[in-house]
Order: C-alpha cells, then sequence, then structure tokens
DNA sequence: GAGTTTGAAACT
DNA sequence: CAGTTTCAAACTC
C-alpha cells in the first residue's frame, strides 16, 4: 500500500521531506500487517517532496491486507483503547501505543503464531512463504522510502509454548557478542548487520552476506525479503549460531511498502531469535553503520535487548520502563529513533516494550523500553520516568548507495535513540524518552476492533527533519467508514515550527481530532482528495518533547491539551517553553493581520504567537476556531502555503533555491527585503527580480559577502579575545586561591604585605627628597620616582621568585 | 524610536 | 492573471 500518496507529498514542505538521496520505494506486496484495514486504500501522507513518492515514509504499520491472520489478531488484541503495541507471543517486549483515541494495537495472538507467514521482498515484489515461522501479528516496519523497520520474529511458536508449559524459564539464545546478520530485504549480498552488544567484533566491520571470511563468528544471518531462509554467516563456538538456531531465524517482513523504483530499499529488521528449546525471545538490535558494525555498549555493558515477547492474552498492561518520544531533532543530522536497549537487567530476560504513542494529534511517539523480569507481561503505553536508559541510535542507510543500514553509534545518552536513514525520505526521527511514569496510553480497554492505518509523521527542526509514518490507529467505530489514509506531518525548525497531520477528510476524522491539541487545524486535501491536514501547533511538540504528558491520551477529552496550553504559556526558567526548547524566533510585531495571515511569520510558520508584540492576536489557543478557519483560508488559496519556501531546486541548480522565487524591484536582491537574499540564496530563474545583484558574479553580492564575513570574523574575534581574556583571569583566580592558602607557590603581589608597602612607600620617598635635594625638574623628579618604583617592583618579584623556590626545595 | 521603504500577501 | 491594496519587516535617520 502506498503509505504517502503523491498529493500529499507534493503539498509538503521541501525541507520536511527533503528528498535527496532518496529513492521511490519499491511497493511491497501486503505482508500480514493487519495495519491497514483495505487493502485498496491508498494510505497518503503527505510527505514533502517536489515528487510525489509513495515510499517515504516511515511506517508502523503493516498490511493486513493480504492476512487474514494478522487481521484477526489485531482484532482481538487491540482491546485497548488507543494504544499501539507490537508484541509476539508470549511476553511482550515491543508495545506500541498511542494515548490518542486512535488505537493500534499490534499483538501477535496465540492462533497466528504457528501460522505461516508470508514475507513479502518488497523489492522484487514476489512473496516470500516462511513456514513454521511464527507470525509477527503487529507488524512493526518503520519505513522510509525504501527504508523499512521490520520486526522479525525468528522463534519458534512451539518451541516458545513448550517451554512456557514446561515452566522454564525463556532463555536468550543470542549470547553476548553475537551480531546477528540481517541481508537486506530482496537485496542479495547487501547483509545488514545487527550486532549485538558485547564481545562481538569491533565496530566498523562490515559484513557481507556472501563473505564468509569476513564474517566474524557469533554472527547470525538472516536473510530478508526474497530469502526466506537464514543464512549461517559464522560458525563458532559457544555463541556462534547453530544451523538449527540459523533455520528458526526468520525474516518476517512486518509491514511493507510497494515502492515503485528500482532503489533498493533499505529495511530495518529486528529480528527476534529463539531457540527451539524454548529459550525467551530476545530481539537484539545493534547498530550498524553502512555495513559496519558499531558496538554501542560500553565494556562490561550487558548486550541490548529487544524482547519481542507474545502475550497470550489480549489484556494489555504496562511495564514501567523507557519511554521514548519521537521527537523533532535538534540535530541536523536525519536520525530515525527506532530501538530501545536496556542494558540494565542482568537477567535471562530481558523484555524490552516499545510502545509507540501515536495520537491522532500525536506529535509524539514514543516507545517505550522497560526492563522487566516479568516476561509475560504485556506492555500497554505506559512510561515511567524511572528506568530510563540511554538507548542506542540507529542509523539506517540506504541500500543502494550506502548499502548498508547506517547505524550511529548510542552514545550513553540516555533516552535517545536514533535512527539515521540517510537517503530516506523520512528524514529525520527522533525518539525522545519520555520522563514521566504517568501512563500515557490507555490501558487496554474493551475498545473494539480498530483499523490501523499507517501514518506518516514528519518532523523537522531546523535542518533536522523528521518523518515517521505512524501507524495510526483509529477505532472503526468512532470514525471513518473505511481505513484513514491519513499522516501526520510535524515539523519544527528554527525558524519555524509546525505539525501538519494529514487527515481524513474533516467530516470524517473530526471525531477522532477531539484529541487534537487545542490549535490544530485540519484542513482538507487540496483537490478534494482523502486526505487532509492537521495543523497542530508547533509548541506541543516542543512540549511533547519534554513532558511525558504530552502523550495524546486516547480520551476525547483531550485532557492533555490544557495543560499542553498552560505549559506553553508558561515560562521555564525565564523563557518559554519554546525559548528554552529550540529556537530564538523573531517575535512577531502584527498589528492588524491578528497573526492570522501569512503576514504574521509566526503563523506562516505554523506556529503560535509566543512572546511576541502583536496586537490583538489570534494566533493563540484562545482563539482555536478563528485560526482553524485562517489556516483553511490559506490553505484553500495556496495549498503550499505553509510549505518552506526556500526548497531543493532542480537538477543542477543549486541545492536551495526559493520556491516561488522573488520579485524585488528596487533592492537588487541585496537586502532584507528581499527572500532570496533573506535566506542566503542567489537567485533562480524562477525569480522575477528586475535588476537583481543577487547572482553568483555579481560584485554588489561580492562585495556584499565579504562585508559581512568580515564582520563576521570581527564578531568572532572578539567573542574569542573575551573567551581567552575570562579564561586567564579564571585561570588566574584558580591557581592563586589554593597558593596562598598553601603558602607554596604564591605569586609575587601576594608578597606585598604591609611591611613592603610602607618600605616601597618610604623607597620612593626618599627618592623624591634626592630629587628634590638636587633640584630636579618635576618631569625628572617622577621619572626618578617611578624608576624607583619599578626597582621596588622588581625586588618583590625577585623575592618572591625567590621564596617560592625556597619553599619548594623545602617542600621536597 | 519614528518614519520610510520594500516586497510578499491579500484582495479585486 | 494582472493590478491594487494591505501588511509587517527591513531599513534609514
Amino acid at each position: 500500500m502506498d503509505v504517502v500518496s503523491p498529493e500529499l507529498n507534493s503539498l509538503l514542505p521541501d525541507e520536511i521531506m527533503d528528498t535527496e538521496a532518496i529513492e521511490d520505494i519499491p511497493h511491497s506486496q501486503p505482508d500480514g500487517a493487519a495495519v491497514q484495514p483495505e487493502p485498496g486504500d491508498d494510505t497518503s501522507v503527505p510527505m514533502e517532496t517536489d515528487t510525489p513518492m509513495a515510499s517515504e515514509n516511515l511506517s508502523l504499520c503493516s498490511d493486513a491486507s493480504s492476512s487474514t491472520q494478522h487481521t484477526q489478531a489485531l482484532t482481538t488484541s487491540t482491546a485497548t483503547d488507543s494504544t499501539f503495541s507490537i508484541s509476539s507471543a508470549s511476553q511482550l517486549p515491543i508495545s506500541i501505543s498511542s494515548t490518542s483515541s486512535p488505537l493500534l494495537t499490534l499483538k501477535p495472538s496465540m492462533v497466528t503464531s504457528t501460522a505461516t507467514t508470508k514475507t513479502t521482498d518488497s523489492v522484487t515484489g514476489t512473496t516470500v512463504s516462511t513456514s513454521g515461522l511464527q507470525k509477527l501479528t503487529a507488524p512493526f516496519t518503520i519505513s522510509a522510502a525504501n527504508h523499512q523497520i521490520i520486526l522479525n520474529k525468528v522463534a519458534s511458536a512451539q518451541a516458545t509454548e513448550a517451554a512456557k508449559s514446561a515452566g522454564t524459564q525463556p532463555q536468550v539464545i543470542k549470547q553476548e557478542g553475537q551480531k546477528l546478520l540481517v541481508t537486506a530485504i530482496g537485496k542479495s549480498g547487501q547483509p545488514i548487520v545487527l550486532q549485538l552488544p558485547h564481545t562481538g567484533s569491533k565496530p566498523g566491520v562490515s559484513q557481507t552476506a556472501g563473505d564468509p571470511k569476513s564474517q566474524a563468528p557469533q554472527f547470525k544471518v538472516v536473510t530478508i525479503g526474497g530469502r526466506s531462509e537464514l543464512k549461517q554467516v559464522v560458525g563458532s563456538a559457544g555463541n556462534q549460531v547453530t544451523t538449527l538456531q540459523a533455520q528458526q531465524l526468520k525474516a518476517v517482513q512486518i509491514a511493507k511498502k510497494t515502492p515503485t523504483s528500482s532503489a533498493a530499499p533499505i529495511k530495518f529488521i529486528i529480528t527476534k531469535t529463539v531457540n527451539s528449546k524454548g529459550l525467551s525471545p530476545q530481539t537484539s538490535v545493534s547498530p550498524v553503520i553502512a555495513g559496519r558494525v558499531l558496538t554501542q555498549n560500553s565494556p562490561g555493558m550487558p548486550p541490548r535487548t529487544i524482547t519481542i515477547s507474545e502475550p497470550h492474552n489480549t489484556s494489555i498492561q504496562s511495564l514501567p520502563g523507557k519511554k521514548i518520544a519521537i521527537s523533532p531533532l535538534k540535530t541536523p543530522s536525519k536520525v530515525t529513533v527506532v530501538s530501545v536497549a536496556s542494558p540494565t537487567s542482568n537477567a535471562s530476560q530481558k523484555s524490552v516494550a516499545l510502545p509507540v504513542n501515536v495520537a491522532l494529534g500525536q506529535q509524539i511517539l514514543t516507545v517505550q523500553q522497560s526492563t522487566s523480569a516479568s516476561p509475560v507481561k504485556v506492555a500497554a503505553s505506559q512510561a515511567t520516568t524511572q528506568n530510563i536508559k540511554p538507548v542506542q541510535s540507529v542509523a539506517v542507510g540506504g541500500v543502494g548507495g550506502s548499502q548498508f543500514k547506517t547505524i550511529i553509534p548510542l552514545a550513553t545518552q540516555p533516552n535517545v535513540q536514533q535512527i539515521q536513514v540517510p537517503g530516506s525520505r523520512f528524514h529525520y526521527v527522533r525518539l525522545v524518552t519520555a520522563t514521566t511514569a504517568s501512563s500515557t496510553g490507555q490501558p487496554s480497554g474493551p475498545s473494539t476492533s480498530s483499523i490501523q492505518t499507517a501514518k506518516p509523521m514528519v518532523v523537522s527542526t531546523g535542518a533536522v527533519r523528521m518523518s515517521v509514518p505512524i501507524v495510526q490507529a483509529q477505532t472503526i467505530k468512532q470514525v471513518a467508514p473505511k481505513p484513514l489514509t491519513s499522516a501526520a506531518v510535524v515539523t519544527t525548525t528554527q525558524t519555524q515550527q509546525r505539525l501538519i497531520m494529514p487527515a481524513t477528510p474533516l467530516p470524517q476524522i473530526q471525531p477522532n481530532f477531539t484529541n487534537l491539541p487545542p490549535g490544530t487545524v485540519l484542513a482538507p486535501a487540496p483537490g478534494g482528495g482523502n486526505v487532509g491536514y492537521a495543523v497542530v501547533p508547533a509548541q506541543y511538540v516542543t512540549q511533547l518533547q519534554q513532558s511525558p504528558f504530552v502523550t495524546l491520551a486516547s480520551s476525547s477529552n483531550f485532557p492533555a491539551s490544557t495543560g499542553i496550553q498552560t505549559q506553553a504559556r508558561l515560562p521555564l526558567n525565564g523563557l518559554s517553553t519554546a525559548e528554552a526548547t529550540s529556537r530564538p524566533r523573531k517575535p512577531c510585531n502584527c498589528t492588524k493581520s491578528q497573526c492570522l495571515k501569512l503576514y504574521c511569520d509566526c503563523f506562516a510558520n505554523g506556529e503560535f504567537c509566543n512572546n511576541c508584540n502583536c496586537n490583538n492576536c489570534f494566533n493563540n489557543l484562545e482563539h482555536e476556531t478563528e485560526r482553524l478557519k485562517a489556516i483553511k483560508t490559506c490553505l484553500d488559496r495556496n495549498p503550499e502555503a505553509f510549505k518552506p519556501k526556500i526548497g531543493k531546486g532542480k537538477e543542477g541548480e543549486s541545492d536551495r533555491r526559493h520556491s516561488k522565487g522573488c520579485n524585488c524591484k528596487r533592492s537588487g536582491c541585496l537586502k532584507n527585503y528581499c527572500e532570496c537574499y533573506e535566506a542566503k540564496i542567489m537567485c533562480s530563474s524562477i525569480c522575477k527580480c528586475v535588476g537583481c545583484k543577487n547572482f553568483e558574479e555579481s560584485p554588489e553580492r561580492k562585495t556584499l559577502m565579504h562585508l559581512a564575513d568580515a564582520a563576521e570574523v570581527r564578531v568572532q574575534q572578539q567573542t574569542a579575545a573575551k573567551t581567552k581574556l575570562s579564561s586567564q583571569i579564571s585561570d588566574l583566580l584558580m591557581r592563586t586561591t589554593p597558593v596562598i592558602s598553601s603558602g607554596g607557590g604564591r605569586l609575587p603581589y601576594t608578597f606585598v604585605t604591609k611591611e613592603v608597602l610602607e618600605a616601597t612607600c618610604e623607597c620612593l620617598l626618599e627618592q623624591a627628597k634626592k630629587a628634590e635635594q638636587t633640584h630636579q625638574p618635576q618631569a625628572e623628579t617622577e621619572r626618578l620616582i617611578l624608576e624607583e618604583f619599578g626597582h621596588c617592583l622588581m625586588r618583590i618579584i625577585s623575592s618572591a621568585g625567590k621564596a617560592k623556590a625556597d619553599c619548594a626545595s623545602i617542600n621536597c
């Protein structure tokens, strides 16, 4: 299914979906994911691309169209309202929950545990049947363009069941140091290596499926996509993967894209390996950068694992754990956060709950990670501030160019896990660990079966853009007669922040949008398509990053909204939330537009006015109605009104150019009146400016640039000088303070005691007397006195140095 | 800080 | 689509 419709893509800002290095994702066959109720429906996700692509999504969704079993599993398991959980079998390790009303629960049911899973090779479009492989009923696919994140369950369901029945604790097959090699789906010779932390090979080791030599022992190779069988790359003792185990590794493509381009899709695959002995399933995910495995764990750190368990019951429980929220990145890198590691427990079992809170207003996508001793618990979308662990940063690189997934070494920085998807259309996704223990997700309620649809969310912050296709949970009861093809676009940049959430047509979607934060604007997509937008105040995004409560609760009242609104206005350490979290934005000074027209930069950027100087401002939560109307009006007038004006140019042109071009008449395009010049880009062929001097060879432009550079240099020099001076002063203070107390190494001036001063003064007076006696002119007298003063100083310094030397010798 | 200039946005 | 008006930022003094 197409997660992103061309229409939506065309509507989205280019900066959100910078398409560079992005290629179309071949459309994959529906694989069993139960997220899409209607196979035929295109899940349109607005993505900002110059060329509409269907594949730019990081979608946590699965296409259930082909799998009835999956659908059933979801139906039975989605008892929780607004919970999007992905879990397999008994112990539910991964759950994605969304506190918003739409419920998406991906939970494998026992019924499907032994079912044959069809895996679709998204690249070739072939369907691979993997018998004996447990089906991960909760398709968890994060796909950006060609990239997909696949949760693979490799374990045997029967084995797990047997182990459970036997009362034995599930054990983890994978040992520390083991590496899990996963070949790119549909791509041969392009394995994706998932390294288990620890004793594994050194980071940066590139592994190729077909190259046994390069493969260090303890590697497990999983071929995903066209090949259902597991290749055993390494045959070594200890953690070595046995053939049997290797056979048990199955790749299940949970979600899929239906890419049309020839570009090789990159899929991020989380495999779960369970041995036939009933060992507890455990999924290990390690970072891989361009085919190189990076060890993120510090020595001694237990391997970070993600355990995918299959709950027997449908109830969803919340495990205290780490919660990771997808939030806009501040870093320029493109980051997609996917997995969470919990290095803490030494217990044989480690379950990681990955609840993803995706509200329909879901500015936040939270992945909860918990280390639970109880393997049987089903993760709910509950997060606790405690137990927040450092998470791994995973970067997924393009399969085609950068054949391997790029995984950024996960710093020990807590709460953040990143997955970088170069070449992906979702550019930047960051999961931020929520900080509160409050349950954001609604525990499994008696809610009825829900229809989940892929919901791409694009978030960009400054240079960072985040595109997170999110499986949108949506209850059928409440809303759409048909599956929604909605997408959430969240953009937050330093110059602009906005959250645009494509949604189904307003009449259909609005009931669910009660959960959207106030200020969210619903607008139908131009052309009367099935998809519209929900523009959510950017403050929410910011706040979501900070507050765990931000998760949009499933409750229809959207309780969090009030709090959010309050937070947005509350100063934080003297700064507003927005200021504290992100960017310095110039306050507007609107007087007549009520800040509801594009004249207002705040409004144009999709932001609420905050700390502005505007008068009669309606760009706030108090005037939701007006604001929504204004946004709709703007979109009606220009569907691209909220798109960044500076986007990627055509082939061969500058990377950045004004989307419409300027129309300057008198400024020569060398003043900030000119939007091109203001954006520090040169005018292009589409500009209609008169007397333009903002071109490459323009001497005026060069002069200005030089002046600007010179000014910048001066500022930098001044800053450096200040810094240096400050450093010297502080260093001086640091050195003198302890010395005085110790008595050794004192600086010369510390020897200027009262006695010394008196002696010096006597010397000076004596010199003055001499000059007076010899009838020296005043100037000469002053000179002699100053000279004497200099001599005194020298003697003081000399004495000080001698004293220091003596002291040092004594100490020795 | 007030006034002017400028060009995008809005309007006709 | 073109011309005009409105608007707020950029700029000047």
